[in-house]
RNA sequence: GCGAUAGUGGCGAAGUGGUUAACGCACCGGAUUGUGGCUCCGGCACGCGUGGGUUCGAUUCCCACCUAUCGCCCCA
């Protein structure tokens, strides 16, 4: 093969755009009964934009990202994640600004790049739908905007969800457990994994949910944070577990749960699925969190923020595994069967008409015979045919035939030129009696 | 970035160090001089991921690279 993809990318063709078309046009149903309305940033920011925010430790900043710098010198990255991008813009065109009503409520879906290796529902260039809400601190929103997402997803068609939450608390809290922990896993510091030994320098939340078992063992008598969060931090968290009870939105508390970006504090949670498509195991579908402060570190005023993220890849990935059926439509209308050359204009004229008539309708390109022409119009799902052969033609009329019930009635072309409706519901009528 | 497995027609899948690379599906044509879903017959890889090497000769052996899949890291 001459020429291949780029390692990590996808194409996305007729038959499966189609799913994505459907995922994205039911989270944008949804978003508008929550009234967010789509932002659309640019795919590739500034570097600073994104390890400003993410962390300058972080692994997406350190190995992930596709950065380069542009024919100005310019440091340039194809975006990680989505939240960065959409904080900026809302800095830069000063939504905050007291004509802007608060929430100021935003959704994106595109494509995103981290430079990694690609495995099943993870790839280099993959696509997120998200939402961010900014300007209220209030936890109502926090589980509304939790509420949102699992709406999401169960609109899609997800079942076996389960909406894991812990809390980062805020700052105070973050420093204070932060220590604690250090504190507790330095004396363990010879037992735990090399990776582990790493993160005690660089993060040591992450080795909260290290996947070595020796790990957890020590990490299984590690202070919680919950006993860190400062009484306003715990307010907060009581009162998104309160407010989801009240919905009836089970959920979980992980309170080993962390975030590869640092910008996160108070709410964060994630939606996981524990599809065969990701062998049985709970994987996360969509991902979220407040992040108050983000705002700030992007050169704006204090205003809190929440959001999350649905990768839509995994999404897909566990519909497939679930087997479950998406409401794609691909019928054909109609499909006109020409017979000889002769017809090739009339055919043309028709399709044409039935086209501009509001209808889908095809026709044969290759001059093949009758056979053919019905075997395609049967595999396009077509409800109707339309045949017009030499005789037909000099008569001006054509056969209309329906695939399904195999009826088949003579009309005028004139009929058909003068209006369709009434042709088309009469021959589709026919299939229900 | 590390470790493992794999790569044969549009798809799935056999196979061999040596004239013509099974088979199934799909597709195209014919049986049916103008009507689909069944049946039968026929056609369909000048090449076996790419590039080197070994060899009289490689799709088959060796090396490198590319890509995919899985695990780690990390994560949507």
């Amino acid at each position: 093969m001459k020429y291949q993809r780029p390692k990590g990318t996808t194409d996305i063709i007729p038959g499966e755009s189609a799913k994505w078309q459907y995922i994205e046009q039911t989270a944008r149903q949804l978003f508008q009964k929550y009234r967010y309305n789509e932002i659309r940033t640019p795919i590739f920011e500034n570097f600073e934009v994104f390890s400003r925010t993410s962390g300058e430790t972080s692994d997406i900043v350190t190995k992930e990202m596709y950065d380069f710098f542009d024919k100005g010198e310019r440091h340039i990255t194809l975006r990680p994640e989505g939240t960065a991008g959409v904080v900026r813009a809302y800095v830069e065109n000063k939504l905050y600004g007291p004509e802007v009503q608060r929430p100021f409520k935003a959704f994106y879906m595109g494509p995103m790049f981290r430079y990694e290796r690609p495995q099943s529902g993870r790839q280099r260039q993959f696509h997120q739908i998200g939402v961010e809400a900014f300007g209220v601190d209030n936890p109502t929103l926090d589980v509304e905007v939790m509420a949102m997402a699992v709406n999401l997803l169960r609109q899609c068609g997800l079942k076996d969800l389960k909406l894991v939450i812990n809390t980062l608390g805020d700052a105070q809290s973050r420093t204070d457990y932060h220590e604690a922990l250090v504190k507790y896993l330095k004396p363990h510091e010879s037992e735990l994994s090399d990776d582990s030994k790493e993160r005690l320098v660089k993060n040591p939340l992450r080795i909260l949910d290290s996947k070595d078992k020796q790990d957890q063992a020590i990490v299984a008598q590690a202070p919680s944070i919950l006993d860190y969060l400062t009484p306003e931090a715990a307010i907060h968290f009581e009162t998104v577990k309160k407010l989801l009870t009240a919905l009836q939105i089970p959920f979980e508390i992980e309170t080993n749960m962390v975030r590869g970006l640092d910008y996160y504090n108070h709410t964060i949670f994630e939606i996981m699925s524990n599809s065969k498509a990701f062998g049985g195991q709970w994987t996360t579908v969509c991902a979220g969190g407040r992040y108050n402060g983000l705002v700030e570190q992007l050169g704006g005023p204090e205003i809190p923020g929440i959001g999350f993220g649905v990768g839509v890849e995994r999404l897909l990935l566990v519909l497939e595994a679930e087997k479950v059926e998406l409401p794609i439509a691909d019928d054909l209308d109609l499909y006109i069967v020409g017979i000889g050359e002769v017809t090739n204009t009339e055919t043309l004229k028709l399709v044409q008409a039935l086209r501009q008539a509001g209808y889908s309708a095809e026709r044969d390109y290759l001059g093949r015979k009758p056979k053919g022409q019905f075997k395609s119009a049967n595999r396009m799902n077509a409800h109707l045919t339309l045949t017009i052969g030499e005789a037909e033609l000099q008569v001006g009329e054509a056969h209309l035939k329906n695939m399904h019930t195999g009826n088949e009635v003579t009309v005028p072309l004139a009929d058909i030129y003068a209006g369709f409706d009434k042709i088309y519901r009469n021959a589709i009528k026919s299939e229900k009696e």
